[in-house]
RNA sequence: CGGGGCGUAGCGCAGCCUGGUUAGCGUGCCUGCCUUGGGAGCAGGAGGCCGGCGGUUCAAAUCCGCCCGCCCCGACCA
């Protein structure tokens, strides 16, 4: 059968949607809002995992897990928090048939539950740095829901930690933001925009809020991931109170930091074409499949050739799957495998057996190239290296070329109207001007970035807000968002 | 929550306006033959509470009402 997929150009929602659902990375379910996450998606969602989990542990992390419901006192105890997250949290009332004394929260994220239990694990300074971090899923009741972009149950990873100064704690905050960047940009071949967020969209309960953010081969922006700075707020609710060396009792700094399986719906928006996904090699369930061109003449000496081959590319580490069905022909498999985004595709037939060599085909580029058997081990992991490598700057050009700078609000109005993409502008640092620029064109601030030594950075001298004409305190990132 | 669209075979759809034999088409699935270097071909076969409930009628996939679900666009939203 050909699968259609609507054209990227004519509904790039609809070929989103197609996409995900063709390629079997999930579909939906009876249950309004959540996914089914499939064996190809979920293999995909894994290879992220890992990849991010490794660079966790590596910082110093260790993963731990926490309770899926928080008693609505603890989710009460900072109100920011409770006040922001309130609209889209799912309740438990019953407990079998009766009904409970006190709600439970379904977390919509951990800081509460996670916060009660640091009380008791900190009493010394000796207790600090308290670096930890949990896979999970959450539940956030959304109206609206798209698939891995936004659904009312997720997966994802929250870091949790507590230290000893202010200091510490920024350090911190900053340091997973960069290694969420690195990790982007290395894994999924994402650039991605590493900046603070603004007061009007920091998270609830924090002091400062940082993000990357990502764009999309359509032009708006993915928050792609999170890291805050929480200050003192959760531990002065929550009582995580450490005796320091100067004998005085004080409350830890706290940050919390996420990546969710949004970063899947980023994956596909960022590289995929119109016949489907392009999956980055170092994260693709499958790096390189071969599919072998017999005759039933022939049949047993290519499949035999095809599988040496296989077993020579996963000895060499590479994830390689052989289609040795009959059932379908070179042809059918050659659609179905470029449309599930495997990088690289290896065909071997015949011919190609008689000449000791076997024929290529990239994903990203669909360049055909003829490999001698021999080679391949010393070949393959470079050209996906190159693969993965060529990614990464197509998508940073793409970003480049539809990032543009303005100071002048009509030009400001008709470029996010017409070409979408990031625009740098100057702002003045008003939530009201933020406020009245995004009801005026559906534009948020998706960041002011940070420096090379992660500090936000001044504006020009008598430079003037893009919307106020007041003097600009920053340029900042402005982008219609998913 | 507002506006729009859609629920008929695993998937994609036609039929509905104008009610009437056994509800059809493509694809997928099963059997066999044949094929395999860019989504092959032939033959046979299985598969339906026509989203649910109620109403009108001699007769409802079709007309009417209510309900449920899903999708899209808004509004809302770390």
């Amino acid at each position: 059968m050909i699968k259609e997929i609507t054209p990227k150009s004519q509904d790039f929602s609809a070929w989103y949607t197609d996409v995900v659902r063709k390629t079997d990375l999930a579909d939906y379910t009876a249950m309004k809002g959540c996914m089914v996450i499939k064996p190809y998606g979920y293999a995909l969602w894994e290879n992220i995992r890992d990849a991010l989990d490794r660079r966790i542990k590596e910082t110093g992390h260790q993963n731990a897990y926490f309770p899926l419901f928080v008693p609505e006192s603890l989710l009460k105890k900072e109100a920011a928090h409770v006040e922001g997250f309130a609209p889209e949290v799912a309740w438990v009332t019953h407990g079998g048939n009766d009904e409970l004394e006190e709600r439970l929260a379904i977390r919509p994220t951990s800081e509460a539950i996670i916060c009660s239990i640091y009380s008791k694990w900190v009493q010394s300074y000796r207790d600090l740095p308290i670096l930890i971090n949990q896979w999970a899923n959450v539940v956030r009741w959304e109206k609206v829901t798209r698939l891995f972009l936004r659904t009312t149950e997720f997966l994802w990873q929250e870091g949790h930690t507590c230290h000893r100064t202010m200091e510490e704690a920024q350090e911190e905050t900053i340091k997973m933001l960069r290694v969420y960047q690195e990790f982007a940009e290395t894994e999924l071949a994402m650039p991605v925009i590493a900046g603070q967020k603004t007061e009007n969209e920091k998270f609830p309960g924090a002091l400062t809020t940082y993000s990357i953010e990502a764009m999309m081969s359509d032009g708006k922006a993915l928050q792609a991931g999170t890291s805050h700075n929480l200050g003192q707020h959760f531990s002065k609710m929550f009582d995580i109170i450490f005796e320091d060396e100067d004998h005085e009792r004080k409350h830890v700094w706290q940050t919390s930091w996420g990546v969710s399986t949004r970063l899947v719906g980023g994956v596909i928006m960022t590289h995929g074409d119109e016949n489907g996904l392009i999956l980055p090699p170092r994260i693709a369930p499958i790096q390189v499949v071969i599919v072998p061109i017999f005759k039933a003449s022939n049949r047993d000496a290519v499949l035999s050739a095809a599988a040496t081959v296989q077993s020579r590319l996963k000895a060499a580490g590479v994830r390689a799957h052989l289609d040795d069905r009959d059932t379908q022909t070179p042809g059918w498999k050659f659609n179905e495998y470029e449309m599930k985004g495997v990088p690289l595709r290896l065909e071997i037939g015949p011919k190609d057996i008689e000449k000791q060599q076997c024929v290529l085909a990239r994903r990203d580029t669909r360049e055909k190239i003829f490999c001698p058997l021999a080679a391949l081990e010393e070949r393959l992991p470079g050209l996906l290296a190159q693969i993965q490598t060529d990614m990464l700057e197509r998508a940073r050009k793409f970003r480049n070329d539809n990032t543009r700078k303005t100071s002048n609000y009509d030009e400001f109005m008709e470029l996010i109207e017409k070409e979408r993409g990031f625009i740098l502008a100057p702002w003045c640092g008003d939530t009201e001007i933020e406020l009245l620029i995004k009801d005026e064109t559906k534009a948020t601030i998706r960041c002011i970035p940070l420096d090379a030594a992660s500090e936000l950075i001044p504006a020009a001298e008598g430079a003037t807000c893009i919307r106020s004409g007041r003097p600009a305190k920053y340029n900042v990132y402005f982008a219609r968002a998913y």
